[in-house]
DNA sequence: AAACCAGGTCACTAGGTCAA
DNA sequence: TTGACCTAGTGACCTGGTTT
């Protein structure tokens, strides 16, 4: 694979996306997020880890280790680490001006960066050392900063004295423990400043190696933070790992004073990193809505026992149908898996079917008859994959649909269970009308669970139910 | 190490940096700077930490965080406390005797200053206990001071009763909360007073190892105060920090009504402590301009949705001296020409002068010794002319210079107006050492007006200031 | 025995307080 | 309105038990 130099001629900025052999396609709409890290969610970056996943393989998220429940595997690609990222320019905050105070009208200076040609799918070396699990300092440690002069190559630098900044101290690249806020002028920034790209996508190569390396690293599904593995059930970071246990060691019923107004709600709020911290209500709903466990938590203090589950009701219970329900969805296409096509859709979903008595029973059994009644709420199931969970499903167009679907919904990520019940109404209504007692229970379940995870959108389960069914099918 | 005993040979001041090894030059500009705590900015104060630590290891803010599997090597070069500071009477505010009540002209007596006799890169003791987070106190209650003799070991001290030359009342050591100006109104210098140098430097030693173990602490970038870490993103004081939370909380539009009178503005900000009329939009400018970030307030009051948040930019105008100079070169020459000869240049630069009755006083009359007095000038204003503008400056090589003037800088091209005034302070340390009253006027006008044109660049002005004068004739 | 994930630790920094 | 002092989280890092 021989790296295409760059064309003037494929340069649509900013209108048009702009697309580069073995690079997924960026516009503008994606470019100006991207280069506004305030305003990061973790589904964004899922969103785009995907894509660069799809693209530049190996930019996937490749831990092996998967959380006890839920053990079957996605690992589709071969994870094959690419091209060596000169994130030695994601720190260059050092002397970067704190973008944060005036950052109205300056024009970046792209051509500072340090230019590093790297073909897309090159092979990578091990890069095995020091790294450290708290991935925040892998970046940070990256960032010994580059000079103001990009041009000559002075890899030396060792002086402490050339650094531009002022601190005089020749800061530790490690992040002091228990400060949400990152630090200006510090190399100690945790959002890296990723390069950006230049109004020419001179730097195109170099822009993109560094966010495939950037999308390597797993996120925390609550706040888009590099995540440190599977905490409570869900990639998740040091930070919101902590929060959820102090949450639920004290027991503690956190109230969301804006409600709907709240500008802090899930997409303002805990989505990101930047501002995880100013709604506790909000933050605690999201790691409950990404399916964050609270029997994972350990409460054998019985310190922690004597205090009331005071407000919300902590300890709530599936019924058997619903964790029946859930587990076959789990089982055989949670939202973690990505259907690839129709045929594997199919499969999964008549599996799934299959093991639900409550569902399979009300469906015939002739397989060409069950195959029959897949086809017509595949569309339907499909369509709320693709509003509700990181399943970008690519095979299948349901633009119009998944519109519908999440029209007027703050937050957009359902987990597991939710997405199984909802699946599973839609099943019931399509085949049966929803006149199966079991659809009662069903319905009863997803209100039960939202309350738990979506406490701050009033009515959405009813919105959510109305939307189901026929709709879907147009 | 031997410290080596003062030699008067040494001594040229005012005009000469003044020099001793295992120290940093002091030349008439930082002298006088600082021998001035009225005038102390938090950049100033920086980049004389960072000589300072370049040249007594230790004295640097080693503040960072350090992870415990490290523990041997913290204290990396001996630290070295050097003479304890007697500011007494820097908390003068409440208990107050001396200088604050008649500072008009008294001479500072330095003889009465302790003697301490210290090698600067003398071994350090731990002293680990009391340490409050809030250094004003510190500095307060460590007027329980070493004895006079810093030879023997007073490892101990623990009684307070050997204190230190200055008048102690033993008063209560913590400073009252909330209080920027004391009862009488008078201006209080929480800034302690340092020890000035004698006029013969007898006493250098004892006021380095003064300042060296005043930049031990880390200072706040707002005004210069005591940090007590990381406030929105910045090194700043406990008061910097409540203001600006206050004023984002409050989103209060503040406007500067002074210009460049305000003595909280960019060129003459900071430090002042103690002046009365303290600017809150210029505060307020300046916390932002180092960095502090809005977005680490928490705001969760919609009390102020009314009020439109401000830019809050103070604007300046030139004073008549830097209109003046700024004139005459742009008569004479202006960046954009080119000088083109060594003659053309001395012409120039001779009309240049003769246009500024303010520099033309300071120089001699008669035609050969001035023609003396611009050779010694000129090959500094021909390094600054290469430096910051486009003029090639063919007939004449000063690499050396140019890069020490551009050394560290990102916006190296300069206006006229900047040319002008860095041109007029070279001339004025030169032939004057400083001392004229223009010069301070020029400083102060040349920090205004970077604040304008390079506001990026944080304490961008005294770095220049600091690289004038002797420095640029080796 | 390596990887992983519970709980725990404690330096660190938000907001709040209230005398001055 | 200010700012020295306070308290309540916060999260990077650690340790120990469990799984592979
Ligand atoms: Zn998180
Ligand atoms: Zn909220
Ligand atoms: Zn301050
Ligand atoms: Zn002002």
């Amino acid at each position: 694979f021989q790296m295409v130099p760059m064309n003037p001629e494929l340069m649509h900025y900013p209108n048009q996306p702009h697309m580069m052999p073995g690079y997924p396609m960026i516009n503008a709409y994606q470019q100006s997020y991207l280069q506004n890290p305030a305003q990061w969610t973790p589904e964004m970056l899922l969103c785009m880890q995907m894509q660069m996943q799809q693209m530049v393989p190996g930019t996937a998220t490749n831990s092996t280790y998967m959380p006890p429940q839920s053990k079957n595997t996605v690992t589709p690609n071969a994870t094959s680490p690419l091209s060596q990222i000169s994130d030695r320019d994601s720190g260059n905050d050092t002397i970067s001006p704190p973008l944060t105070s005036q950052n109205s009208a300056t024009t970046p200076n792209y051509h500072n960066q340090p230019q590093m040609q790297l073909t897309p799918l090159q092979q990578a070396k091990p890069e095995k050392e020091e790294i450290s699990p708290y991935a925040i300092n892998n970046i940070l440690s990256s960032t010994q900063s580059s000079p103001d002069n990009g041009n000559e190559a002075d890899d030396k630098e060792n002086s402490s004295v050339r650094r531009n900044t002022f601190p005089a101290s020749s800061a530790s690249t490690k992040k002091p423990r228990g400060t949400p806020y990152d630090r200006t002028n510090t190399p100690m920034t945790v959002v890296p400043q990723m390069p950006q790209f230049a109004p020419d996508f001179s730097n195109y190569n170099l822009t993109m190696n560094a966010w495939s390396e950037f999308f390597k690293k797993d996120r925390c599904m609550v706040c888009g933070d590099n995540s440190t593995g599977y905490h409570y059930g869900v990639q998740s970071c040091e930070g919101c790992k902590g929060f959820f246990r102090r949450s639920v060691h004290k027991n503690i019923a956190y109230v969301c004073t804006k409600g709907e107004n709240c500008t802090f709600s899930y997409e303002n709020c805990a989505a990101n990193r930047g501002v995880r911290t100013r709604c506790q209500a909000c933050r605690f709903a999201k790691c409950l809505a990404v399916g964050m466990n609270r029997d994972n938590v350990r409460v054998n203090k019985e310190t922690d026992k004597d205090v009331k589950p005071s407000v919300a009701s902590p300890n709530f219970e599936m019924t058997s149908q619903v964790k029946e329900l859930t587990a076959a969805f789990v089982a055989n296409m949670p939202c973690s898996t990505h259907l690839t096509s129709g045929t594997h859709a199919i499969g999964a979903i008549k599996k799934f079917i299959e093991s639900v008595p409550a569902l399979s029973s009300l469906l015939p059994k002739d397989e060409k008859a069950l195959e029959m009644s897949i086809q017509k709420v595949m569309s339907g199931i499909l369509a709320i994959r693709a509003a509700f969970t990181f399943d970008p499903i690519t095979f299948y167009s349901c633009e119009n649909p998944v519109n519908l679907l999440r029209g007027g919904i703050r937050n957009t990520v359902f987990n597991d269970c939710e997405v199984a019940l909802l699946s599973g109404i839609h099943i019931l209504q399509i085949v049966n009308g929803g006149v199966a007692e079991i659809f009662t229970s069903y319905c009863q379940g997803l209100r039960h669970q939202l309350s738990q995870t979506h406490l701050q959108e009033i009515g959405l389960c009813d919105r959510l139910l109305m939307r189901l069914g026929p709709y879907l099918n147009q």
